[in-house]
DNA sequence: TGACGTTACTTATTCGGTTTAGTGCATACA
DNA sequence: TGTATGCACTAAACCGAATAAGTAACGTCA
């Protein structure tokens, strides 16, 4: 039993395949009356229309692509992710928009996905995350000439969209918190140094501590793991010059520094204030609550997804930077 | 500029389309010559299969799809969804698969987008989850006749191959410890009742009580909120009846319950002990640390998908029940 | 020498739609 | 009366590959 094609409409209701495709499409060319027909036996043999084959005459896949370069197993940990693919879920699921999800092992592996993903028409477009510096995508999509927005960073995105994430806004937040607190110690649990909004913090941190007139703070660069966060807070805690706070790059990675401390025997503030750059679940359940950089992430997928949306309908939207993130004060911040 | 087709490299190797077809594809047909010949065209002029052309001749898509009937925004909490997901990736990755992930308002509206998916060709295959009482899914999918595996229940798949959760032993590991301990009035705090594996858990649970010879546990249902996980918490510990232990059917109701007792004065394991089913990172980071069933959700999802890449490949599968969970002693459970 | 098999191709068809270029017929207008 | 216009529709090309069927050239063997 085939499924039920246009030839077989056309062949029972006695007319050609091109006034079916017509009446079918809503197209001029049919009378009421064969339109009305040609529906019905659609509807009575169960047609359904093969999108492989309108594909092939350039139809839209009503699929956007994401490709993530890190571990799939460590997708079920890293908060922030998950709450990005919700946005973005949320606004798609809206216009009926499927998300193609794939996880790669390297840059090569990731732009031979997206070639593949363009050339057979899999997509309409794509998000880019996780910018770094000299990235190769962006050249590769520039000239594949994909619909694509970048989230993150603005400054590495060529001539692609960006929606930025207005990281120097959450740095002078933070900073300006600790000096009035009375810090002038400050540290750093930076993420990995290649990705392009680490370098966008650091260089807002050197900025901010400079304006403020205290020292440049202490920057340990990790791979945004637990263990590598724990093992930096150790490393800072012990160091002889030692900080009065420390903000990090991650939740994770802040809580791992929470148990370091205690650990330490230090007390949290009153040894040492943290700072987590990404409120969570996590944050409040943690003994003292920790202070968050906070910011809505399912808006900020559901943003960059709605711009993805006005370039594939041949807008032009502009590029612009989110929300700035706003601290949430909790327990893991006081006087030094 | 259009991207080229075996079109024109035939036109420029002087052969046809057809021999270029055999070429490119490895096929007998043409000589070793005009093969090398062909390939260094393809290379020279930047060739890409078209995939849509490819699928119209009915090669696969490689891609499974993903419908998930949930809010959006409840994914980037709920961290048993993104640990499947994480699983299910990390098995895709490695072949070179994608995930289409979908979320859907309601059962219609993921029918359709089956119907769609599959009338397309945008998949090779399905997973189901979160299965239902007289699910109407099954029937569609039994029809359509598409590689599917049901992730979670095992009795409600009609002829589908599934990957059943085995809740049996997870009920029976839990409540034995509760016992042992000393319990004799359990409670659970369930999820929907009209999911099927909460009735599976349902029906455990009046089993294992009755062999162990204890009164039934007394069930409230809920929809895994952390919101009704309290409600529920707070009726089931001001009731006459108190029980000393309570079952959660996920993390976030029994850190949400933890919280309620704590703020109506009573101790924990003192006056009641509570269990989570499924461990998380949140379990550890609560005070005290909760007790929970944990069970490996990425290696889960990962064997779901090798079960479904069986399927697409023509292998016949049977269907079996996973590892049971087992049960992680922590501080939220001790004697009553 | 002719029948038969290979090899290395070419030609034509197929997948299931969309789309363009007609075609036959009725009506309208000069 | 001849011509322009519009409508409803058909026939055929097209999208880009895979593939079945056909063919010419060549070698082999009885």
């Amino acid at each position: 039993m085939k499924r039920p094609t246009i030839a077989d409409i056309a062949r029972r209701a006695g007319v050609s395949k091109g006034a079916v495709s017509f009446a079918l499409n809503d197209q001029p060319g049919v009378s009421a009356e064969t339109r009305r027909r040609v529906l019905a036996i659609a509807k009575e043999i169960g047609w359904t229309p093969n999108g492989v084959a309108r594909a092939l005459s350039g139809a839209p896949s009503h699929t956007i692509g994401m490709a993530l370069r890190r571990p799939a197993r460590i997708l079920g940990v890293e908060p922030f992710f998950m709450e990005l693919i919700s946005g973005v879920e949320a606004e798609l699921s809206a216009r009926e928009y499927a998300l193609s999800l794939q996880v790669v092992g390297d840059v090569d592996a990731e732009i031979a996905v997206y070639r593949r993903w363009w050339s057979e028409r899999r997509v309409d477009g794509l998000l880019l995350c996780d910018l770094r510096v000299d990235d190769p995508r962006i050249g590769v999509l520039e000239e594949l000439a994909v619909p694509t927005v970048v989230i993150g960073a603005a400054a590495g995105a060529g001539s692609l969209v960006s929606l930025e994430s207005n990281d120097g806004a959450g740095v002078t937040e933070a900073v300006e918190y600790l000096v009035t607190l009375g810090h002038r110690h400050l540290a750093r649990v930076a993420g990995l140094p290649e990705l392009l909004h680490t370098v966008v913090r650091t260089e807002a941190f050197t900025e901010v501590c400079a304006g403020l007139d205290i020292p440049p703070a202490v920057t340990v660069f990790t791979d945004y793991t637990g263990e590598e966060g724990a093992r930096a807070t150790r490393r800072l805690l012990s160091s002889r010059n030692r900080p009065t706070a420390i903000v990090y790059d991650n939740d994770v990675m802040a809580i791992a520094g929470l148990a370091v401390a205690h650990e330490m025997g230090l007390s949290v503030p009153g040894d040492v204030s943290l700072i987590a750059w990404d409120d969570s679940v996590l944050c409040q359940l943690v003994h003292p609550p920790m202070t968050a950089l906070s910011r809505d992430i399912p808006a900020y997928g559901a943003r960059a997804v709605r711009k993805l949306l006005e370039l594939i309908a041949g807008q032009r939207p502009a590029s612009l930077a989110d929300e700035p993130p706003h601290l949430i004060p909790r327990g893991t911040t006081g006087r030094p």
